[in-house]
DNA sequence: TTGTACGCGTTATCAT
DNA sequence: ATGATAACGCGTACAA
């Protein structure tokens, strides 16, 4: 039985390679002040191979000064649904990029620099964050990405486009008097609110009276006791902007047990392009956040803001895209 | 303006606490072989708040040789929806236990050693893996967590479960003659090969003739065409298990396309209680995994592990529940 | 071109 | 009960 064996070290390379430690860490880096002649490097590589070596990520982070990591601090709310899917896919991207994607939430109480103090990552990821944050990782050279900022535009799509796009396709299909159905639910206010601001905001360039904003529970009672409201105001609401898919569905499940339908008696538009929404009847016309580009725009700004480059940083509304169907 | 100002290390902590740094370290770890007077913690407490030093992690690791982080290796086929969804809730769940996720992708030719030797990580997590790793890694005190085990169990709901589950189900509604809606995507097989075996055992295990497998393209037309099919069977298909809510979906559309419904004409079942089911008509009945109690349960495991508990690992049947609704 | 030597911040062993 | 000191593995200035 082989005693529990010692880690295979730079220096075991070295000996194989025989060559000096330094050189392997000349090569392994390919550091641009030496010039190693291809065969050294060769016979490197083959004891690299030869031995399975992998260089500790601890030993080189502690003498770096930094990881090879991106540290993502997520909010003590629940995630959306563009992020939870976001997530495996922003892994990928980054990995691409050589780097490793960890993730630690946010405690309100507790200051960012607990946590990438501790980690030392090469770049933090957070959705807000304080001016003096960021003063402090700029300092510590560790590269930033606010997701969402009012500064500098944002990575993340506006929440508030998600309701523009959709009080405007309403709007076009020639609905003068839109409702919003909004969660009650509390939990869902960083998505709720600047959901709404941005079709009121839609409404009044439009010369639309403001949406008429009814907070419902997620249940087909709640929907129908809307939708009876819309229906029977003055001038009646045709067009309604739902929270996203799920809000919709109820919605239109409300409809039914009125005995109406959409878009006739009342058009509904939401938001997520759930997997069902183009199989119920009628199909569900709604707003797409793809995850998989916000996930690799994501990436993108990190890897160019590690790499010193400006990035790009095209507006994000190209992560927003209407699915239109039958139901609006 | 500040200079790049030092990290502030241990023995920081230790001058403004007026004791060694050998001190520090004992009261931040509790080191159990030593005791020390609860004058002297304090004093160490309040240095830490005071300078906000945060142990760095590399150095850590470096010393005791293991990261207090969990590796989690994913696949290289697409990940499924439980797993999307679970992902970060095993984030939270593992901070819970004083675990940060990081997590890579397995490349196949690249053995597994490769990544955990980088990371050095406490634990590691994977779909599968091989003897010889598992081996490596007890050797190397890294504990291994097989998500997917046919000789030990389960930590994942075994996906046979999913399709017996929704076999019996239709079986105790009377069906005799069951039909199956598999994706024709062959990035699903490994979802999709045991869903289909565990609902052709159960159809054994009941007396019932193997189920009717169709492939179909997530699309109506495939799906009305796969309807027409069993309808018009002799002896008709009265039941069928969808692969998943999505391709249930896609059935129900192609019943009401041929002017059929559910559950009279053809009884229908789903996986995933995906958000719109409970809306469209008729509701879906399904077969819902709880990401949640997935990730619950990943990360007890791993904590359990780590701390030589020998983990109760309780059927991962609980994981599955059955959603009755309209459409079977 | 290659080798020697030091330090990164922490934990653990051994004295005191 | 506390303190001095030696590793942990790697990167790099400096010497050869």
């Amino acid at each position: 039985m082989a005693k529990a064996q010692r880690r295979i070290t730079a220096l075991d390379v070295a000996r194989v390679a025989g060559v000096s430690r330094t050189t392997v860490s000349y090569v392994l880096n390919d550091t641009p002040s030496q010039s190693i002649p291809q065969e050294t490097r060769q016979r490197v590589f083959d004891a690299v191979r030869e031995l399975n070596y992998v260089p500790l990520s601890a030993a080189r982070a502690l003498r770096r000064g930094r990881n090879d990591t991106v540290l993502l601090v997520t909010p003590d709310w629940p995630l959306g649904r563009l992020f939870s899917l976001g997530l495996a896919a922003l892994m990928d991207e980054l990995e691409g990029h050589g780097l490793t994607l960890l993730s630690r939430r946010q405690i309100p109480g507790r200051p960012l620099a607990a946590l990438w103090r501790e980690h030392t990552p090469a770049a933090v990821i957070a959705l807000s964050g304080d001016e003096a944050d960021e003063q402090a990782m700029r300092e510590a050279g560790i590269f930033f990405a606010r997701l969402t900022s009012s500064r500098t535009g944002d990575v993340v799509p506006p929440q508030e486009q998600v309701g523009g796009i959709q009080a405007r396709y309403l709007a076009a299909q020639g609905h003068r008097h839109l409702g919003y159905a909004a969660p009650a639910d509390e939990r869902f206010r960083a998505y709720r609110d600047p959901r709404v601001l941005g079709a009121r905001q839609a409404c009044r360039d439009l010369g639309l009276a403001a949406p008429d904003v009814v907070d419902i529970d997620l249940t087909r009672e709640a929907a129908a006791a809307a939708v009876r409201r819309w229906v029977n105001r003055s001038p009646a609401v045709t067009g309604v902007i739902a929270y996203n898919d799920e809000y919709a569905g109820a919605l239109l499940s409300g409809l039914r047990e009125l005995g109406l339908s959409a878009p006739g008696d009342l058009a509904v538009i939401g938001v997520d392009n759930e997997p069902l929404g183009r199989f119920i009847s009628p199909s569900l016309t709604t707003v797409e956040q793809n995850h998989e580009e916000f996930a690799a725009r994501v990436a993108q700004v990190v890897a160019d803001g590690l790499a010193g480059t400006t990035s790009p940083m095209p507006p994000p509304a190209d992560m927003l895209s209407l699915v239109v169907r039958e139901s609006a």
